[in-house]
DNA sequence: ACCTGAACACCGTTCAAGT
DNA sequence: ACCTGAACACCGTTCAAGT
């Protein structure tokens, strides 16, 4: 309980957190408490304006230490990257790549609709292009050719994303707990058998396994799938 | 009054087009006009006033065909897929996988920011379901596992999606032309070198192949890829 | 059944003005 | 240098009311 010099503050505030007051804004305060806000409220309900409030501070306010949102959303998601573990580099590259993958789709699971963030945009943040130059790094100390290298990295980064990106979709229809999971997955077998028999033979077969979660299993085999596949590209 | 359904047909309906007469309204004159405005705007202005204005009606009015804007997006999602040509079923797995990739990158290039509309919710309109059936058919004539089926197709997917993503961003930063596409490259591989040598190595090195934009040719290594990897979950 | 007027509750962004 | 008041130009959605 400190005391204030200028806004007067309820005697009790509870938690023994600290808050300073006459902070001065600044870009990183801000890009932390959109991150806060976002996991929040979500990416479609992150508003300008509630990060301002957040901040007890007005809207335009922001905008003088960011350019617009569509800047503070790079420098959200450059922040997120910055939280990816790196692999160890004694690993063989197909270990170092499982490691890499697992990092990113941890990161990815770890703030809400980080997803959504990261399949909008460009990214030229320094530390997305760290994560980047992880990969390459892999790769190229395996020995494999310039020319592929950051073909194979993409296709890597892209498995991720797209791969987290339906896990978070589906997780996301029922709501969280073992339990509602399994009663979504059932419904989903239901609704794949109730599809017109005669175009859709493959689903219908399929349903129990198209609904199956086994989301661990499914990301170690694409990353497994992609991995023999890179394998033939190295010249031995 | 009772002319709702009288289709204005003039025995001398010219080249003019200027049918101001009364049409009502329906679902897919909706998406059709929806999609119309999306390839003018883009996404990101794709507004339910703007397909209205476009429709000559009151934006009130959209809500009585379309639950809201999100049913209308995957409405018009539905739509492009119903554009993507089939594989050929005598060729081999290979393929027709090959042609599946081409068929849904072409779709995903005839309509602007068309990736975005996929990469956003859940899809479970007809016509996307079914060229995943498509996928499922080729996986399962070739013989691969059940259970591992859903999953290579979602790869397949991803990848097409993921790499178009890549592809549809970066030739978007120019303009369109090849001349400014060059341009852009050369851009590109100077912010790339420009980086701080500690850190990006390799990035820097990989510079000229980062920015080298034979997109056909890394498209195809893309699913050569995956299907060097798939080939080998074929039981023998 | 189909469409609209009018409102509600929001957005991102700008900029002259204040401190 | 840093922040705000006030406005501008938009959004998606609802719903009683009209035809």
């Amino acid at each position: 309980m400190a005391r204030k010099r200028t806004v007067p503050q309820h005697p009790f505030s509870g938690t023994g957190e600290q808050e300073e007051l006459h902070i001065p804004l600044d870009r990183d305060r801000i890009v932390r408490t959109a991150l806060r806000v976002l996991n929040e409220f979500g990416l479609k309900e992150l508003s300008m304006r509630k990060i301002a409030d957040e901040l007890q501070v007005k809207t335009a306010s922001l905008y003088y230490h960011v350019k617009d949102k569509e800047q503070l959303l790079q420098l959200i998601g450059d922040k997120i990257s910055e939280e990816m573990d790196r692999p160890d580099p004694d690993l063989s590259w197909q270990e170092q790549l499982i490691q890499w993958g697992h990092a990113f789709r941890r990161v990815l699971h770890r703030y809400r609709d980080a997803v959504d963030l990261f399949n909008g945009g460009i990214a030229m943040g320094y530390h997305r292009l760290l994560q980047i130059e992880r990969l390459y790094q892999i790769f190229a100390s395996a020995g494999f050719a310039d020319g592929h290298i950051p073909w194979m990295a993409s296709m890597v980064k892209n498995h991720v994303l797209g791969f987290v990106a339906e896990e978070v979709r589906l997780k996301g229809m029922a709501g969280s707990g073992e339990e509602a999971q399994a009663q979504l997955s059932e419904e989903y077998a239901r609704f794949f058998r109730s599809l017109p028999s005669e175009q859709f033979p493959n689903m219908i077969r399929l349903a129990s396994h198209t609904t199956d979660t086994g989301w661990q299993e499914e990301f170690e085999f694409g990353l497994d799938v992609l991995m023999d596949g890179f394998r033939q590209r190295l010249t031995d």
